[in-house]
RNA sequence: GGAGGGUUAGCGAAGUGGUCAAACGCGGCAGACUGUAAAUCUGUUCCUUCGGGUUCCAUGGUUCAAAUCCAUGACCCUCCA
């Protein structure tokens, strides 16, 4: 089976959609936030904890995969769903992101990217053929192109030919995939760029795709300059395809973005600032390895409804962080999905009563409200 | 009783005349983290009114200058009786 897209709903107050993904006879609704999940599995998570947090679509990792376990162990397993024990939708990136991430520019050329296994050593060379065979190898049902997602600032002319290159990756990608149980996305690159934006984006619709990605952002770029190269992207992308924003994550960004027209979302935050000891809460993030939480016997956020919450306090999670004790990380993870899992779905509901802008605007200002202020609720 | 070795910041441990408020590690306190080389990385960690002040077991001494050399004492460790 493959997964399939239905928009089911247009804001008329902003560029919000509200959309059903249907998979294996399930039907997912979007807005949605993707746990991200690399080496095939949620950093401390069981698959099972995975799902009864809410959770659709995961992400894995070609490049990780392919370095370990390869994915030909993979596919002997009967794909990744079967090896990782997930019936979910899987969505798998294409390896783009470690372009950005670890390869050095002379390391881009047009036949594909050198990169240096960080694992031993060994030198690999990942082409826009290669990562579609693999992403077909690990069985994963949504799969990204090969593209060059590049950092911010960036020149122009450095712009302009890294668009013609990720455009030509995108064809030799589209070229070789075969989509008998797979869809496969283009991304939409050009930086802070709006004519390589749209060119960009237009190209690829020409080539017509599945589904599409905004790359390139979240790079350290500031969030307003972000905000504005979402919009440059999502206004030439059809209507009734999913719309991915890659590697957003952080709360108000994904209000930001949903109320500018995408989909679908994943990040690395909340199960990485789970393992730092971060928590999301109403009034923004807390970090839990603070002295101040030493004998805060409360939990990280009243009334929240996640295992963490009802089950256990600061001054307890704050201990096992500080001890080290996985568990801790384990809790944490639970809590932060389980908050960005409720964020989202709190976001479908206010498109559904048109009052995303009014939601967006309580967030905001919970979310930064300074800590002596909170006792006067 | 004899012979050696030792005592340095919260802890461990470098340093054996000036460049030493004293390397480094741990612990502590903060910060960062956005398609995961990330249970990682960064800053800070004697006091201070930021001018400076007071430190390297204690006391006394040598020296322009001492954590560093000398004397005495205290405590610890090893070996020999």
């Amino acid at each position: 089976m493959k997964v399939e897209f239905k928009k089911v709903y247009n804001d008329p107050k902003t560029k919000a959609r509200l959309g059903k993904i249907i998979f294996n006879g399930k039907e997912y609704d979007t807005p949605m936030f993707m746990p991200v999940g690399t080496a095939a599995t949620v950093k401390t998570l069981s698959p099972e904890e995975v799902k009864n947090l809410g959770a659709g679509i995961i992400l894995s990792n070609t490049y990780h995969l392919w370095l370990r376990p390869g994915e030909d162990i993979v596919e002997k397993a009967g794909g990744l769903h079967k090896f990782m024990n997930y019936d979910g939708p899987i969505l798998t990136d294409s390896g783009g992101f470690q372009v950005f991430s670890l390869a050095k520019p002379k390391d881009i050329t047009e036949e594909g990217v050198k990169f240096k296994n960080h694992l031993n050593g060994d030198s690999l060379f990942l082409t826009p053929e290669k990562s579609i065979e693999i992403q077909r190898k690990l069985g994963s049902d949504i799969v990204m192109s090969f593209d060059e997602c590049v950092g911010y600032p960036c020149d122009e002319k450095y712009m302009k030919d890294s668009v013609d290159r990720t455009l030509r990756w995108a064809k030799r990608g589209k070229d070789v995939f075969k989509g008998d149980n797979q869809i496969l996305f283009g991304i939409v690159q050009g930086g802070y760029y709006e004519h390589l934006r749209r060119y960009c984006a237009e190209e690829l619709v020409k080539m017509d795709f599945d589904g599409y990605s905004i790359g390139g952002t979240s790079v350290g770029e500031p969030k307003e300059i972000m905000y504005e190269m979402v919009e440059m992207s999502t206004k030439y992308l059809p209507e009734d395809k999913i719309r991915y924003l890659m590697g957003v994550g952080d709360p108000i960004d994904l209000i930001e973005n949903v109320k500018r027209g995408i989909d679908i979302f994943d990040c690395v935050s909340p199960t990485r600032l789970a393992r730092h000891g971060h928590a999301y809460t109403k009034y923004g993030k807390i970090n839990l390895k603070n002295n101040k939480y030493k004998d805060d016997f409360s939990p990280i956020e009243e009334g929240c409804n996640c295992y963490t919450c009802k089950n256990f306090t600061k001054a307890y999670v704050k201990h096992l962080i500080n001890a080290e004790e996985s568990f801790g990380a384990r809790l944490l993870s639970i809590h932060n999905l389980s908050y960005l899992m409720n964020l989202m779905s709190e976001i479908r509901k206010n498109i559904k009563s048109s009052t995303l802008e009014e939601f967006r605007d309580e967030f905001v200002k919970n979310y930064y409200k300074k800590d002596a202020d909170k006792n006067d609720e």
